[in-house]
DNA sequence: TTGTAAGCGTTATCAA
DNA sequence: TTGATAACGCTTACAA
C-alpha cells in the first residue's frame, strides 16, 4: 500500500500537504488538492489508521465487552452500537465470551491504543470487578452492570419495573397464584425482574410463595424443562411470568406437549418482546424493551464523556420497559 | 497511561529491554525481566497497539464486513468469528449494515492500518462490486458470496443441496403440489434455495409452477402475510418450503389464524433450523446450517491466507446442510 | 499557501 | 545480556 510519501512525491507537493488534504483543511489551494487527489486515487492510497492514531493520540475507535450471549439480546445491542458508531465515524471493536473478570481486563488491555473508550456489559457478578480495574484507564460506559458504579456513565433497562407490570397486569387479571421462571444467578436482570415480582405480588398482600420461584437459565431449554415442574406444583399456580422471551418458548411448547392450554388452563407472561413473540400461539404477552435502542445510548453516552472537559462528569440513563398485551395471558379468569 | 519510557526509567533498563520483556525475548536476564515486570505492573502499563502495528506492519487484528442483518443468523457468525479470533489473539473489528459498495469500500478504507484481513459477506449483488474493489488490497475471505470469486479464499453454505433435501423429503411424503416462500431478490442464499427446489421438483418430473413460487423476504411478517395468499393458489398446495425459519414462524402463526393445521392441512419444512425451531408447534422439521461453524472456518481460512506465503492461494469450503425431521411435515399423506 | 521537522510509542538492527 | 538509535506513517507547530 502507498504511503503519504509515495503520494506526496506523486504530486509533487510536500506530506504536510497531502495530510492537510486529506483532513479537509481549508489552508490548501484548490489546484494542490486536485492533484492531491489523483495521485492518491492513482495510487489507491488511504491514510494508516495506526499511524494516525498515534499522532494524534485518538483512535475514533471504541471497543465493546461482552459476556457470553446468543439470540436477539446480543444482535441487537452491537447493531445499536454499529449504528451510533458510524453515524460517529467511529469504529467498533468487539470481544466477547467474557466469562470472568480476568478475560475482559485481558481483552480491555489488548484494546489499549486502539480504542478511545469502552462499552462494557457486565450483568454477571462474575465480572463486575472487572469494571473497577478497567475504569482507572479508560472512559467506560457501562451497560446494565450488575452494581451501581458511583462514577460511571450507565445505560439500564427498567427491569424492576417492567416485571413489576407484568406481573401487575396478572393480578388485574384475576390471578393470585403467579409462577415466576427465574434467570441465571447472579445476572442482574434476573434479579431486578425476580425482585419486581415479588414486589408486585406483595403490594397487594400477597406472600411470594418459594416454591413457585422455579429455576430457568434464559434458554429455551430451561423454559422447556420447567413445564414438567410446573403442573406438579401445589396449589397449581393459574399464571407464570417467565423472566425473558426465550423460556417463554420453551414453556410454551413444554405446555402444548403436556396438553396445557395457554391461555384457559395457565397464563404466561415474558420479557423483552423478541422479534417473533407475536408470532408464537398464542401471540405472547411480554414486556417491551429496545435493546437496539440500549446500544445506541451507550455510544451516545461515551461520545459525550469523551467530548466532556471534566472527565469525572457522569450520568445514570434508563431506558423503559413497557407492557405489550396479546394473547398469552387471555382475558380474565373465569372462574375466580 | 505510562508508555515504555516509564517503565524503563522506573527499572532502571532502556526501553529495548522493556519492549523484550513484553515479547517474551528470551534474551533477557530473569533479574532484570523481574524488575520490569514489577515497573510494569505498578504504572499499570500496557504496550499502546497502535505503536506496535506501526513498526511491524501487523495489526493483530481482522475487519468483519456485513450487510444489515438480524438475528440469530448475525449473532452466531459474530460469535464464531469473535471466539475463532481469541483463540488466535487476535482483535475483531465489525462494521455491519452495509446497504450497498461504496459503504463497503469506505468501511474498508477506514480499516486501513488497524487489520491484516478482512470477512465480507457480500451475499447480496449489490455488495459484489466492492468485493473487486477491496481485494486489490487487503487479504479477503467470503462468505456465502454472490458470485464466485475465482482468486478468494471462500466459505459458503449448502443452499442449493440443502433446499432439494427438504423438498424431497416433501416429496418421499407424497407431496406434488409444493409451494415455496422465497427470499429477497439479489440474495445469494435465496437464489440457491430457490433452485434447489426447482432442481429437485425436476427431478421427479414436476414442472415448477410459477404461481407456487411466493414471494418473501425473510422476515417473520412476509411468511405471515403469506399464508392469506397461500390458500387462494389452485390447486392449493398440500406442502410449502420455507427459504429461512423466519419466515416459517411468520408462516405457522398466519396459517393457526386461518384455521389451517400443520401438518395435516399444510406440511411446512424451513431452512437454517435456527435455536427455537424445536420448540414450535408443531416443532419444525428445517434444514440445518452450522452458522456458529460458518463464523469460525472464515476465521481459520484467513489465517491461513495470512501466514501462507504465497499470497494468491486460495481454497474454497461448503458447509454441509442437513435435512432435521421433526413434526411440521406430519408422516406422509394420507389420501393421495 | 506551502514546506520542514519534531514527535507519537513501539520494534528491530546494530554495537557493546 | 543489554543499550542506542533508526525506522514505522502520520499530524502539527513553526517557518517561509
Amino acid at each position: 500500500m502507498a504511503t503519504i510519501r509515495d503520494v506526496a512525491r506523486a504530486a509533487g507537493v510536500s506530506i504536510a500537504t497531502v495530510s492537510r488534504v486529506f483532513n479537509g483543511s481549508p489552508r490548501v489551494g484548490e489546484q494542490t488538492a486536485n492533484r492531491v487527489w489523483n495521485a492518491a486515487t492513482d495510487l489507491d492510497y488511504w491514510p494508516n489508521s495506526a499511524a494516525r492514531s498515534l499522532t494524534t493520540s485518538r483512535t475514533q475507535a471504541l471497543g465493546v465487552l461482552l459476556p457470553d450471549l446468543h439470540g436477539e439480546f446480543f444482535s441487537e445491542v452491537i447493531r445499536g452500537i454499529d449504528l451510533a458508531a458510524r453515524q460517529a465515524k467511529l469504529q467498533v471493536l468487539i470481544s466477547s465470551s467474557h466469562a470472568n473478570s480476568d478475560e475482559m481486563v485481558a481483552a480491555a488491555r489488548a484494546m489499549h491504543g486502539r480504542v478511545d473508550g469502552l462499552i462494557v456489559l457486565a450483568s454477571e457478578e462474575a465480572t463486575a470487578d472487572a469494571v473497577d480495574r478497567i475504569s482507572r484507564s479508560t472512559p467506560l460506559v457501562l451497560l446494565n452492570p450488575c452494581r451501581k458504579f458511583a462514577e460511571c456513565n450507565i445505560v439500564s433497562l427498567a427491569n424492576f419495573a417492567g416485571a413489576q407490570a407484568a406481573v401487575a397486569h396478572l393480578l388485574d387479571l384475576g390471578h393470585r397464584d403467579i409462577a415466576i421462571i427465574k434467570g441465571p444467578t447472579g445476572n442482574i436482570d434476573a434479579d431486578e425482574r425476580l425482585q419486581g415480582y415479588r414486589q408486585a405480588l406483595t403490594m397487594v398482600g400477597i406472600t411470594p410463595f418459594p416454591a413457585y420461584e422455579m429455576q430457568g437459565d434464559f434458554t429455551e431449554l430451561s423454559g422447556h424443562r420447567v413445564a414438567e415442574e410446573l403442573r406438579r406444583l401445589t396449589p397449581r399456580p393459574t399464571a407464570v411470568f417467565t423472566t425473558n422471551d426465550c423460556m417463554a418458548i420453551g414453556l410454551l411448547s413444554g405446555l402444548h406437549g403436556l396438553g396445557i392450554t395457554v391461555p384457559n388452563d395457565l397464563a404466561v407472561v415474558g420479557f423483552d418482546d423478541i422479534t417473533m413473540a407475536r408470532y408464537l400461539s398464542p401471540p405472547l404477552t411480554t414486556v417491551h424493551v429496545d435493546t437496539f435502542e440500549l446500544g445506541q445510548s451507550a455510544v451516545r453516552l461515551l461520545l459525550s464523556r469523551l467530548w466532556s472537559s471534566d472527565p469525572a462528569s457522569c450520568s445514570q440513563e434508563t431506558l423503559p420497559a413497557t407492557l405489550v398485551v396479546r394473547s398469552s395471558c387471555g382475558s380474565g379468569r373465569s372462574s375466580s
